[in-house]
DNA sequence: ATTGTTGCATAACAGCGATATGTTTAGTAC
DNA sequence: GTACTAAACATATCGCTGTTATGCAACAAT
């Protein structure tokens, strides 16, 4: 039993590959991700891609874990107010947010979009349902304060989940034009939903305009 | 000026091309489809897929098109009733069905799937748009039957789509597990959205409960 | 100093979409 | 019926992809 320590791999590398990966994705598209550009621009050979993740799947699904990462961040970075409507209006806007800014990322995170052979498996999926975890609290807050109708939570976390899905897909996917664009369908879509989950219209539009003010502010945060 | 008419391609040889790469894509998924393994399958080299589509962008562009074809085909065998309302719950399951039936063509079609170096053009995607026609003419008879409030027809027919297309592509992803899945999800979903649509809770829950019947016989009849 | 284990570069392989080149074939003109 | 033309199509090839076999270099343990 020698325990012999060989050489070792260097962990600066290996964010470097994931860095330059993402970088790509998001500059240049799905179709600039190959382990030759990558490698080339790390400065090592092909071989570090399975050295380090395996080939070129493990790469991708360590981005993809990243995204999850840096998603459920922008979602628990809002935080829980009086007012559990606008702070579900702050979580919508922050995922959609957080979509636009990586949309070929996100495509491959919840899009099934098959990159490099690459494709989610269940224990992926897992990290990706924590997403639903930042909402199902929320609406859960939005019952407790009388807000919402005292229906499943989950099922209304999912709806909320899945409407909110479905525009920054549509919207990734070109299909909202100007002048419909993900921006003016964002606001009646949730005041829809929030209606349909108990809350009464007048209220639910008035505090989703009320949130404004609160992404503004945390908007200009982030950028400054 | 001597016009001279040239060999001309075989039609049946086209659609062959076509068929067997939908099925490929049905059956094995985007990574089967190559020139390589469709042309083998039809009989022909490779240049086929050139001639006949001028490369592999082409033949998938002729996929989508067909694909967007056949969702247009189900929605509009959606009859117009008495009641709107159980009409859009059809229009939507007819959507999801359609989805499910085949779910990478799908993909390609929506989710902006890049497959083989193919992407949608504003071309393509307004063929896409033609989905949301049938929405748009029910939400208008939702508001004329006096059932929706009197909102912006257009703005509500994207908030349906926009909330099923969700559902599906998180279903497509593998997201929505049991026992929560896309069938429990589908009609909590469309009533929540119909209610803040100006629909009352009670009649919107009814109506989605009464398409039921609807639903399950025309898909035994289709089956049938 | 020797040895064992691993990082990693080089070179190669199979497969991909696309293309250049040559052959075959269908349709027209005479 | 024959000659001609232009497109369909096959073959071979190119540059690219992910992946792998091979070999060498570096470092830890003895």
């Amino acid at each position: 039993m020698s325990k012999v320590s060989p050489r070792r791999t260097d962990p600066r590398t290996h964010t470097a590959l994931i860095e330059i990966a993402a970088a790509l994705l998001a500059t240049e598209g799905p179709q600039a991700l190959s382990t030759r550009r990558i490698t080339a621009e790390a400065g090592t050979s092909t071989m570090a891609v399975y050295t380090y993740f395996g080939g070129m799947s493990g790469l991708v699904r360590q981005m993809v874990h990243e995204g999850f990462q840096r998603l459920q961040g922008h979602l628990t970075a809002v935080r829980s107010t009086f007012d559990p409507v606008a702070d579900m209006a702050l979580l919508g806007r922050a995922y959609r947010m957080n979509a636009l800014a990586n949309p070929h990322l996100y495509s491959v995170m919840f899009g099934g979009a098959s990159l490099s052979g690459f494709s989610l498996t269940d224990d992926d999926r897992q990290h990706g349902r924590y997403t639903l975890t930042s909402v199902v609290e929320c609406v859960a807050n939005c019952v407790a304060a009388g807000r919402f109708a005292d229906a499943d939570v989950a099922h209304v976390a999912h709806q909320m989940w899945m409407a909110t899905h479905g525009l920054v897909t549509l919207e990734l996917g070109g299909y909202l034009a100007a002048p419909l664009d993900g921006e003016a369908l964002f606001d009646p879509q949730l005041v829809a939903l929030m209606v349909g989950a108990g809350d009464r219209p007048d209220a639910a539009a008035r505090s989703v305009r009320a949130s404004r003010r609160r992404i503004e502010r945390e908007l200009t945060a982030q950028a400054g």
